[in-house]
RNA sequence: GCCGGAGUGGCGGAAUGGCAGACGCAGGGGACUCAAAAUCCCCCGGCCUCACGGCCGUGAGGGUUCGACUCCCUCCUCCGGCACCA
């Protein structure tokens, strides 16, 4: 999209922004290994995307299915759910259509399970974890055959609920079913209804999914007229098409039990189907018609032949599993609301799939001797004429790797989804043209200690990631499973869009983002790194102000002047006594600054290098502290703040007479002893409200507080003449008192 | 709609069962200066009070606890994800 509306040639475009962005890394000092560099546009990286797909496609992993797809008629192209706009296309206004294409997946649900477990083990937060759980959502049930008048083949559906199958009043079937056609055709003769059906599943198949899937939408249906047979009562039950049963979890078809499940319920209302409880609390079930929403699960089974009187539980699921087992009508299942993973694109920039199609033999693969299958450059970027790659004729002629016939290259790329789920394997060596990845190097260095990255991606690619690891892992590249031993999420930078305003995280393709450029220019790399962090806590997402940038270049100018006049003290003379109140400020500040910065909590360690910094000012000012204590301060003050503002801490280390770069000196020790103060403040409680304050030495026993807290003329008043029930006693922290 | 998260002064935030508002920004007052800028110092949640001090206050309502911003339940608002933004 960017090619097409700035008239640059995708790659130059992307190189420039690679090129501009290295170059604003530098301006804030930021290092990285250079000689380890990627791109996944390069054909050195991508043709590894093409041998890995060859890998999945012998083992079965790549397969090509049909899929819906929204289609813009105006640009002849394929649109991303982002870019449809309340149904048309954002760019061309024309309404978008939903078509079938014949796409390619990854059959990630092969590995639903084991993706599942994985997470056990992994230390990620409990937040991705639950979001991944949900993602996959594991379900356990059954699936059950309803035989269906006229039809060769029974209804299968899948059900988490098999107890309440004696509540089944209908059965449904998504309109992408096939079952759909099989009863609109029938097996001897058509349904006098088929061109009805038809047309209601092609109308329906053109609803989004989200608005098929979201609970309060309109459930639409239409009665097909046929009938299925309940496998255990023998019942005649209607089958529908309905809107709200979607085609790719379970098999496509529902059995409907309006009684406990509230989107049957509204479906059965709507509609006037039948509504049968098979659960009760009471006495008796409750009365179908004075209903107004679906009964929950709950008390004991009724109306469910000798399953009657079982309470709902694991117990009851079992118990329907078996009777189902035993009759011969289904068995119990494992279901995923997991889907597989669609890789295929119809766009120019990606990595070309290695397939050729041939009249004779079908779909070939590209031998791996002919890797990578390179992007041409006979192409123009009009956004009119539909994937660019079909112009191509010198991509598209490619005789059958099979016969030797005349065939056609497919035009298909990947998802850059395949890109981002491996690039941390091909960091250990960019240049190996030989392989994907070294497994020795893989054995040395895998799994990744500390990921990072944000929220954003807590599911889809961190999902894929998971799933390309274990691939690599088959194929017996690396040895381990998982590739993110550690992760950290961090929070979104978010700032007000001009374009919807509305506050959006900030992001390339929502046009909202700022560059450092400018800050930089005025006010110094260090100060915008400085402010950054100082933005608040890194796992939260922070809207995006320059309202504070200037009160980080002022704390780097107190902390110059206070270091240039500890510096111009003599060098020499005796360090003076352990134990002053400014030794036990710097061991306190270097064990929160420590601490701080090992859980990313930059915004507090830098807070705490402020409240040092005041310190050490006033200690310069006072005069009691020897210089060589005082030097030995503003060292550390520069050591502690050099991470952050690494270039002007630098510099005032060398200016002052230090030698060697600050980067080389040992990050400061603490004594735990001096960092903790020697007299603390024990706050003094009565029936829980703060009524006074004791200034204690640290260690203060309970029974000395409390004489001291009966004694205080500020407690006094609240305690005098009435009993102490109970005594609280938090040991230098707080003493409440109970009384009555 | 579903899954996940967040909500604390004018603003960014601190405190993860124990002093609500550290640190900073903005604002107000003062010092320095002929003046300004820069810098430094003081004040800065609301209500009552001359003051000492008291009462209220962490989105709303309820609960657990000696004690709740923190834990539990219900609700509201905002943000992220929902499979073609990546």
């Amino acid at each position: 999209n960017a090619a097409i509306a700035s008239g640059i040639h995708p790659r130059e475009y992307t190189l420039a922004n690679i090129a501009r962005m290295k170059e604003q890394l530098g301006s804030l000092g930021v290092l990285y290994d250079w000689s380890k560099e990627l791109a996944s546009c390069d054909p050195s990286y991508y043709r590894w995307n093409q041998w890995l797909f060859l890998r999945m496609w012998e083992r079965d992993l790549a397969y090509r299915k049909k899929a819906p797809v929204n289609w813009c008629p105006g640009c002849r192209t394929v649109l991303a759910n982002e870019q449809v706009v309340d149904g048309r296309c954002e760019r061309s206004g024309d309404t978008v259509e939903l078509r079938d294409l014949t796409q390619w997946f990854f059959r990630i649900t092969a590995h639903a399970d084991r993706l599942l477990a994985g997470l056990d083990g992994l230390d990620w937060s409990e937040r991705v974890k639950t979001m991944q759980r949900n993602w996959i959502g594991r379900s356990e049930g059954a699936e059950v055959d309803f035989p269906v008048e006229g039809l060769r083949e029974p209804l299968r559906v899948f059900t988490t609920r098999p107890d309440t199958l004696y509540g089944v009043t209908f059965l449904a079937l998504a309109p992408e079913h096939p079952a759909v056609e099989a009863i609109a055709s029938g097996s001897a003769t058509p349904s006098p209804k088929a061109a009805e059906i038809r047309a209601f599943a092609g109308r329906v198949r053109k609803e989004s999914r989200l608005e098929r899937e979201a609970e309060g939408a309109k459930k639409e249906g239409l009665d097909t007229g046929a009938k299925a047979l309940h496998p255990l009562t023998g019942e005649r039950l209607p089958v529908w098409i309905a809107n709200f049963v979607l085609p790719d979890y379970g098999t496509g078809a529902i059995m409907g039990v309006p009684a406990h499940d509230q989107r049957d319920f509204e479906f059965a209302r709507a509609m006037g189907l039948a509504v049968r409880p098979v659960y009760r609390t009471e006495a008796a079930p409750p009365d179908p018609a004075a209903m107004t929403e679906a009964a929950p699960h709950g008390g004991v089974l009724c109306h469910s032949g000798d399953w009657d009187g079982t309470p709902n539980g694991p117990e009851a699921i079992a118990k329907a599993v078996a009777t189902i087992e035993a009759r011969g009508a289904g068995h119990g299942k494992v279901g995923f609301r997991l889907r597989d993973w669609l890789i295929s694109r119809q766009r120019y920039w990606g990595t070309p799939i290695p397939a050729v199609h041939c009249a004779a033999c079908g779909v070939v693969p590209v031998p791996d001797s002919e890797l990578p299958v390179l992007l041409p450059d006979d192409v123009q970027f009009r956004g009119a004429e539909g994937n660019p790659l079909e112009q191509s004729e010198a991509f598209l002629k490619r005789p059958c790797p099979k016969c030797g016939g005349e065939a056609r290259r497919e035009t298909d790329t990947m998802d850059t989804f395949v890109d981002s789920s491996w690039y941390y394997l091909r960091f250990l060596d960019p240049s190996d043209s030989t392989r994907m990845v070294d497994p020795a190097r893989a054995a040395r260095w895998m799994p990744v200690d500390q990921y990072i990255g944000g929220i954003e991606h807590a599911i889809l690619h961190l999902l894929y990631a998971r799933f390309i690891c274990r691939v690599i892992q088959e194929l017996g590249l690396v040895s381990v499973e998982e590739p993110f031993a550690r992760l950290f999420n961090q929070g979104m930078i978010t700032k007000l869009n001009p374009k919807s305003g509305r506050i959006e995280k900030m992001s390339k393709s929502r046009g909202n983002t700022v560059s450092p450029d400018e800050l930089i220019e005025r006010l110094g790399a260090d100060s915008v790194r400085l402010y950054t962090l100082f933005l608040g806590p890194p796992e939260k997402e922070v809207e995006w102000s320059e309202e504070g940038v200037a009160g980080a270049f002022r704390f780097l100018g107190r902390v110059h002047e206070t270091c240039s006049r500890a510096f111009a003290l003599p060098e020499d003379g005796p360090a003076g006594p352990q134990d002053t109140p400014l030794s036990r400020l710097r061991h306190r500040t270097i064990r929160r600054v420590t601490e701080d910065a090992e859980r990313f909590h930059f915004h507090t360690a830098i807070a705490a290098l402020m409240e040092y910094q005041r310190g050490l000012a006033e200690a310069l000012e006072a005069g009691e502290e020897t210089p060589a204590a005082l030097r030995e301060s503003a060292r550390v003050l520069l050591k502690l703040l050099h991470p952050v503002a690494p270039h002007l801490t630098d510099e005032w280390w060398r200016n002052s007479g230090e030698t060697g770069f600050l980067l080389e000196a040992p990050w400061p020790a603490f004594d735990a002893e001096l960092s903790r103060p020697l007299r603390v403040e024990l706050v003094v409680q009565v029936n829980g409200k703060v009524r006074g304050r004791l200034d204690v030495e640290r260690g203060t026993g309970e029974s000395d507080a409390v004489a001291m807290a009966r004694d205080d003329e500020k407690i006094r008043p609240w305690v005098e003449g009435k009993e102490i029930a109970r005594a609280v006693f938090v040991p230098d922290r707080l003493l409440n008192l109970v009384v009555r």
